[in-house]
DNA sequence: TCTTACTTTATAATCGTTATAATTAGTCTA
DNA sequence: TAGACTAATTATAACGATTATAAAGTAAGA
């Protein structure tokens, strides 16, 4: 099916990249990469324990943590940190925003064209060198619309 | 002093808010709402409690994290919550962004006209109801580029 | 095979924040 | 002003996400 082989060839990309820079590719993190590539979702650190518990019944949450740190370091994945308790990751594609429902917490993908207008007045108003910017949408979904 | 005066007619301003709403000015709420003005900064719940442990030295923390509360419901303070541990609050006076230092971690306040077209087109490729946004630069403040 | 460095695991520690219960202090009414 | 009611503060414990530590396991190279 086609989104299998989208995915699996993403998780490919991902494993040379990570090999690139010698990072080795464990059971545990090829676990964790496909999860976070096939999920679709913008899970927390917990999430992807939990849901792994069953294929690794031995995994320490430590083992998450620390790789999802490697794979931050690699630029293979962002991480999320909103108000809430727990940080969430996101694998990294393209660019895009996020927009958060402010009644159940979806987070929805977003694209929007280039902020570099803001970028570059705030250079020359502040005197930083800027290098990026992130920005949040809130507000809330159709689903929890209709539920009002 | 000029600025003096200045904060002076804020935390009154603050004050009268407050009453109008049925909160009580204790002794504790002045001085954590004084600090918050005065400083000019963006501190965390632990630095107003260090910061305020001369004046109020039974102060409890609890009660520190229990009025910032209380001003962000009253729509006094706005909760500013980055990738780092603690979050950080910051009076609520005219609309602003923030542009922080990778390096040093300062926060500067930046004025930019709207970013209404970006809700909107949210609004329309998602179907949410769009409320609010929030955005941050990141980029490398004056000062630490000189220590290059 | 031996060695070395990397990974995982299990567990404890840390730290920001929140909950609880007891005490104190404001505010209102009589 | 006294008494009563409610809200606020304090001290302390609990919580939950994340990180540190040390021991055991695993891969790769000489």
């Amino acid at each position: 099916m086609g989104c299998m082989t989208m995915s699996s060839a993403k998780i490919n990309a991902a494993i040379d990249n990570l090999k690139s820079v010698g990072v080795r590719i464990t059971p545990q993190r090829h676990a964790i990469l496909e999860h976070l590539i096939q999920s679709m979702s913008h899970p927390t650190a917990d999430e992807i324990y939990k849901a792994l518990e069953g294929k690794f019944p031995n995994m320490s949450v430590a083992t998450v943590y620390n790789n999802l740190r490697v794979f931050k370091e690699a630029g293979l994945v962002k991480e999320l940190t909103y108000g809430d308790s727990s940080s969430r990751f996101d694998c990294v594609t393209t660019d895009h925003y996020h927009i958060i429902c402010d009644s159940c917490g979806k987070i929805v993908d977003f694209h929007y064209p280039g902020l570099d207008e803001v970028e570059s007045l705030a250079e020359s108003v502040t005197g930083f060198d800027v290098g990026r910017h992130r920005m949040e949408i809130y507000g809330v979904c159709p689903d929890c619309k209709r539920k009002h």
